[in-house]
DNA sequence: GCTCCAATTCAACGAATGTTGAATCATGCT
DNA sequence: AGCATGATTCAACATTCGTTGAATTGGAGC
């Protein structure tokens, strides 16, 4: 007799490398949370099964640190040019390329912000520490900006350079995060839309904030192209 | 033979109502977030057997909900007291007793704060509406007291008020619930007077940013008393 | 064509979870 | 004193979770 049409064994035709478990683990960390989500629905995303995951990875833990391995480098590595001295542009313009910066890397669907909220703070002993390290490279390249903007008198010289970095990104990433759930409801915006006029109102409140004359205009922005 | 020592079965000597319940899990809600928080967990720190929430609630979601309905209200209350327009004090302290009451209602160790981080974005179907609602009950007030700012000519004519809101509120429950954790490590400083130095360097940076003059002095800003 | 290895799946384990039904006790009312 | 009722616990249920070991198979190299 014909036997119960068993899918087969053995690997399958299209192979499956650890970047696309990545991917996958993304989408599902981003959505449920690293506690919440689990191995089945990661597997499930990928489209196979939950064993493969201990083929590539050691637990999932450590596949929550190959992610963020995977995902931060280039980000600061972004950062770090837009921090560069010999940038010689308006530093409300260079800020206004960092919220960019944080758009395009933080602001995919579901995207990594998915993944660092929530576990800066409550997340298990070592990996708090380790999102801590990553957040804090990246916030070193936004510092060091803003001190360039003391430096060239377009800041005001008693800001508060490591409270006020917190406060740029730490806000950025609450409008990627909230403000495209909240929009139709709060402001009748779709989501896209939303995510844009937030940032826009944001640098320029943060602008005028901190500006060392803070009745200058500020200079035209670019829309954000992601 | 002495029967081998068993806790007695019955109720306790000491009665727990669903008051003592909520606390309990109040404590273990803002650890754990709501889907990785247990009831048994809930059920320890409360001193009590698991089954025992049954008797006073449905279910899991039933008693995050009446959670929600026992700390949202007294917090609403005292925002729209704080939004009395007959308040004539300076926009800027109005404000910042916005912050204080935040810090008060929300700061508290682990509290409120901790229950309604995450849930508003990721949490589920229902409980998402509900802390929404909830949620922006509590900015209406403080959208209001902008635009009595902005009647009285003290806060700028073109400011929008709710994306104002949001970034108060947003950023005020980052304070709270960021700082802490990180400051040791990137300021140098205990939780508290981090806090402390957040919540006045955020309140400076804001209200210079929507101010109808930002260039005249913020009055002074008394300690935030908790 | 054979062999070997890397990739994949299956089936199961132990632990933890939300939930329930029955059992037990303390207390207040009559 | 007796009884009803409300408060509490126990033991178990089905489900889900992270994880593992063995089994299976496609393809590369010879």
């Amino acid at each position: 007799m014909p036997s119960p049409a068993r899918p087969p064994r053995g690997p399958k035709p299209t192979r499956m490398d650890a970047d696309q478990l990545l991917d996958a683990a993304q989408e599902v960390f981003g959505r449920e949370g690293l506690r919440a989500a689990s191995l089945r629905a990661i597997a499930r995303q990928a489209g196979c099964d939950p064993a493969l995951i201990y083929y590539h990875f050691d637990s999932k833990e450590a596949m929550f640190t190959a992610l963020l391995a995977k995902r931060f480098p280039p980000l600061v590595e972004d950062l770090r040019r837009l921090a560069d001295p010999a940038d010689e542009r308006h530093t409300a313009l260079r800020l206004w390329d960092v919220l960019g910066l944080y758009h395009r890397h933080l602001g995919g669907d579901p995207g990594l912000r998915g993944l660092i909220r929530g576990e800066i703070v409550r997340g298990a002993e070592g990996i708090q520490e380790l999102i801590q390290s990553r957040v804090i490279g990246a916030a070193t390249q936004v510092r060091a900006l803003l001190e360039q903007g003391i430096a060239r008198g377009e800041v005001r010289k008693d800001l508060h350079t490591l409270l006020s970095t917190f406060f740029l990104l730490k806000l950025q990433l609450e409008i990627l995060d909230v403000l495209p759930v909240i929009a139709p409801r709060i402001l009748g915006l779709p989501p896209e839309q939303a995510v844009a006029e937030g940032e826009r109102a944001w640098l320029q409140l943060f602008w005028r904030g901190i500006a060392a004359d803070p009745t200058a205009p500020l200079p035209p922005l670019p829309a954000i192209h992601d």
